[in-house]
DNA sequence: ACCTTGACCTAACGTTCGTTAGGGCTCATG
DNA sequence: CATGAGCCCTAACGAACGTTAGGTCAAGGT
């Protein structure tokens, strides 16, 4: 069982925010707690590392990203591709424009992890790349989408994703509902069949 | 004019190699010279600093995809939109696959460029993310891409190009023009008029 | 009145960092 | 044979790193 004292959650938020901006290795225990206005040893009462810290933030949002496609596959049936996949693309975004910085560092800053970890995490982000590549073969299957190479597809699809934590501005012109519409619209045209 | 000698050259390579493997913060010189069965101290005969070696590779990497983009919009007309994105594509991918490491260190270590050097990328990269932005303006305009947010597009196509150099393996299944291929045809698909 | 708990402090540890200074070896060219 | 360029060495610098140890101080429960 995870403990998370507020103060804790306080530290995590911070972390994310530093290690978003200026990466895991440039950002020192001490940039840390500059920020909360503390010295540098005084985060070992909380923290039992600094790779805990990142682990704790890239925990959080792979189990974020977990719960969004759970819930898209309860969501739609599964002979229903275009559908299966409007609803993953539309978790990700979701989750990606909610927690920007904390999905940042889960994807950017996944090689700092102990080994331990990092096999931990390579193992869910294969699920969980599974659940949208199964949606791609099912749909070149039926018809549904044109017949590609699915795994370019869906890597297509993912990197494209993956990249919006890094220009995304919760505060900017576009909304999180806006970009989510867009990004749906724009993988399933990639995807779907020419209607000539 | 910049003097390249081939030790100079050979030092880049390997320091491109760790800084796409490893992230540029968490490569040391020893950890360079290392490779090279060399002392880190010696490095400093080649190099003025470690920022020098980073700045060099990603220098190097923009004038790449620059040289890339100009030959891209020279080959097609202005008024084809999507011949002129076709052909925007396939260059950008042409050099990603040539050089992952170097386009893998340019398009995510740029964070750590001094800000003289910060600023000038800056606006090179404006400048390059331009000729995507234009064509696809152009193609709204004209009808020949389905009308949705052009900025969106624009990103959700680059992006996906830029996450190429994180999963390419110049000796895995799919070849550079497999890929380039693909990708030609995933980025049109996305943007292309309903037919219906 | 005592004790625990949470939050933070200062001081210091051993290590690694980027970088400089100064010297030495090898080898092609004059 | 002397020269000089190219390449690398050892030794050391001050700074920053992650982390540990031990102590203070206020708030709250018993």
């Amino acid at each position: 069982m995870i403990e998370t004292t507020p103060r804790r959650r306080a530290i995590d938020d911070v972390a994310s925010g530093l290690f978003h901006a200026n990466g895991y290795a440039a950002t020192s225990i001490r940039d840390i707690a500059k920020v909360l206005d503390i010295q540098g040893a005084s985060l070992y009462a909380h923290v039992a590392s600094k790779e805990d810290l990142l682990w704790t933030i890239v925990d959080r949002a792979a189990t974020a990203f977990e719960e969004a496609t759970a819930q898209a596959i309860a969501e739609t049936p599964d002979n229903d591709p275009t559908e299966r996949l409007a609803a993953l693309v539309e978790g990700h975004v979701e989750v990606v424009t909610a927690h920007p910085e904390r999905s940042s560092v889960f994807i950017s800053e996944w090689r700092h992890l102990s080994e331990t970890h990092r096999t931990d995490l390579a193992i869910r982000r294969d699920a969980y790349e599974s659940r949208f590549r199964e949606a791609i073969d099912r749909g070149v299957d039926t018809g549904a989408f044109q017949a590609l190479d699915p795994a370019i597809a869906t890597t297509f699809i993912l990197t494209a994703l993956n990249g919006i934590p890094a220009w995304y501005r919760p505060d900017g012109r576009l909304t999180a509902d806006r970009v989510s519409d867009q990004y749906v619209e724009l993988s399933l045209h990639a995807l779907s069949e020419d209607h000539r």
